[in-house]
DNA sequence: TGTTAGCACTCTACCCAAGTGAGTGCTAAC
DNA sequence: GTTAGCACTCACTTGGGTAGAGTGCTAACA
């Protein structure tokens, strides 16, 4: 069967109506409330074919039409506008985004509410993935008799600390020569290039009497780096959802929050995503999304390499044209305002 | 009218049914259930004079009774038993709060985390309030040419750091000795003591070379310090009220979780709450509160001073007699975590 | 041959009425 | 003071009836 113009523009007429609704369309309906120039009969039997192709659903005999994932995509790949943002909500969105910047987590988790609000959908953001951070400063500073904190700095302006209890009695000067040799080694390595192999091991002083402070302080090291590796997940809008009368359903609401509770795997999905703009819609999800959802996710990036994401989920009725401008716009704005930060300017 | 003993009995035997059931409960249902020795009338004539004392209320004629917030109140205050966690719970609270920990606020999360698993409930955390810290070390280190870590070190072991563009030049030797005058100016104040008064307007240097630089830096020190006093909460068990069936109502679930989305007021409400074991039922809650909740909180000591709060909400139907024991056993392990950290062993 | 009007049929949603069951409140007897 | 008995109340369930939106098929039309 032939997908022709004339079933094409049905189509798209169902989607957008559904989209605005979420009522099953109907042949009536659908030609009283948009001018198409043909009849309920004939629109019935262009909806049996599309039904037939796949693109769209019914839930029993006597409702109207669903468009199916399939017909969301060809509503996305073929159809979908790209939708300029007004200039004021443009105005908004980097006043707001640029208003009082503090830390990179905090911006972040302050773009992710702004979305959900805008979007009034569930929202998440996660910081940057740090692997190809690179090292540029490592420093351990005496705090009192027998805690010492490291200190680990990366380029992107990225600062981790860590209090040591160290069992080895050490002098300042001791820990002095040891941030020096640990900065020596280091830096300019990313952080996955300085966790490859055995640090531990291979780190030597020459000095016999710094072996064993090196001893204590080097799991510590390890651990540290490790964790500037974890990506930080955010999220806002949770309750949006009720204001979709298909979450009017308490089992399905129920599943849709207890799905974004499960961060540790949202993250592991998220960090997973292609980069750029992506769109999935429902069964191109991970099976640990929640039927009918979709999520747009766009990149941003940290001094120009690091990757961070941001993005939505609703259900996949949701307004993928003005949504997607908003993310990618605002995903724009993100790069610029982490452009300057790093301690290192653009000709860096 | 008498609170007797007979209908004290009553009552607690209804409350202790509602408790577990949910249901209004009837006089027949409750003569045949428990064995109280006296007939259906004679406990409806009871019942009759405990509503109008206001230990029960009524939803329409033909329903049974439910307990009042006043009546849990007597509940909690009189008939309350303490319930002693059996062993191996107490063995997997202890364990897995000791596990693997790292930071203090990954420990307050994984406290409220474990918290919510055990009692079914909602449950947040917040971090200590730092507004009685000590500062213990202040510095500035040199990151690259325009940039400079902030770092401040409180005696509870928090680290605090600042990346800072600056616009005026420096050396590495001009920010040891503001650090070191810094540190000498602020060491061993409490964090609110440091921000009394004009800081940036306090803070001189002899040399003049120095006051553009200090000029630049103050303004971010304060700022800092006043981010030191932030604290964090952390919630779990969100979708546990999906569980209850005074939550299948859409509506209620939709507010309860509002309420909990709104951070700000939520941590506001726990920090001004009483230290200790708190209970409060219903209307005794703040206005923010939805309706019918109750919260239980306990107050857990950093180092011995600083506060910070564990706790659960919940609908006023909870088994508050196991719910305080696991809160009270659990602020008490943390307390002795807690005892170990700051830099300072316990004699210190 | 494609399009359309007409018609029978389907299914949900809503309303209404009757019946059921848990519960109350009152009264009179014990 | 306690209890049995009884009338009454009210929510909830069940079943029938109806309206409304929609489909699918067929036959007529351009």
């Amino acid at each position: 069967m032939d997908l022709n113009e004339r079933k094409l523009k049905i189509l798209h007429t169902i989607i957008a109506d559904f989209i605005s609704t979420g009522e099953p369309v109907g042949s009536r309906t659908l030609s009283k409330k948009y001018e198409l120039g043909i009849s309920p009969a004939t629109i019935r039997n262009e909806m049996s074919d599309l039904e037939e192709m796949g693109f769209l659903t019914h839930t029993h005999t006597s409702a109207g039409r669903m468009p199916s994932d399939k017909a969301y995509r060809l509503y996305v790949n073929n159809f979908m506008q790209k939708y300029e943002l007004p200039n004021e909500e443009k105005k908004e969105i980097s006043d707001k985004l640029t208003g009082n910047f503090v830390e990179l987590d905090e911006t972040i988790r302050h773009a992710a509410s702004l979305l959900s609000e805008i979007t009034n959908l569930t929202s998440f953001a996660i910081t940057p993935k740090q692997d190809e951070d690179i090292l540029s400063y490592i420093r351990l500073i005496p705090l009192d008799n027998n805690s010492v904190v490291l200190m680990i700095v990366a380029k992107s302006g990225r600062v981790m600390n860590n209090v040591l209890k160290l069992e080895v009695p050490y002098t300042e000067e001791k820990l002095n020569i040891l941030s020096k040799a640990l900065t020596y080694d280091y830096k300019g390595k990313t952080i996955c290039e300085a966790l490859e192999g055995d640090i531990i091991k291979n780190f030597n002083t020459d000095i016999i009497a710094m072996q064993f402070l090196a001893k204590d302080i080097m799991p510590n090291f390890v651990r540290t780096l490790e964790r500037m590796l974890d990506v930080n997940l955010y999220m806002d809008g949770l309750t949006n959802i009720f204001a979709l009368p298909e979450y009017n359903d308490i089992y399905k609401a129920k599943s849709f929050l207890e799905m974004l509770n499960n961060k540790d795997e949202l993250t592991k999905i998220l960090v997973n995503r292609e980069h750029g703009v992506i769109i999935t819609i429902g069964d191109e999800n991970s099976a640990d999304i929640v039927p009918d959802c979709s999520l747009i996710t766009a990149t941003y990036h940290v001094d120009g390499k690091l990757l961070g994401k941001i993005g939505v989920i609703g259900p996949t009725r949701m307004k993928y044209g003005e949504v997607t401008s908003v993310i990618e716009y605002m995903s724009e704005n993100l790069n610029d305002m982490f452009k300057l930060i790093g301690g290192s300017k653009k000709d860096d």
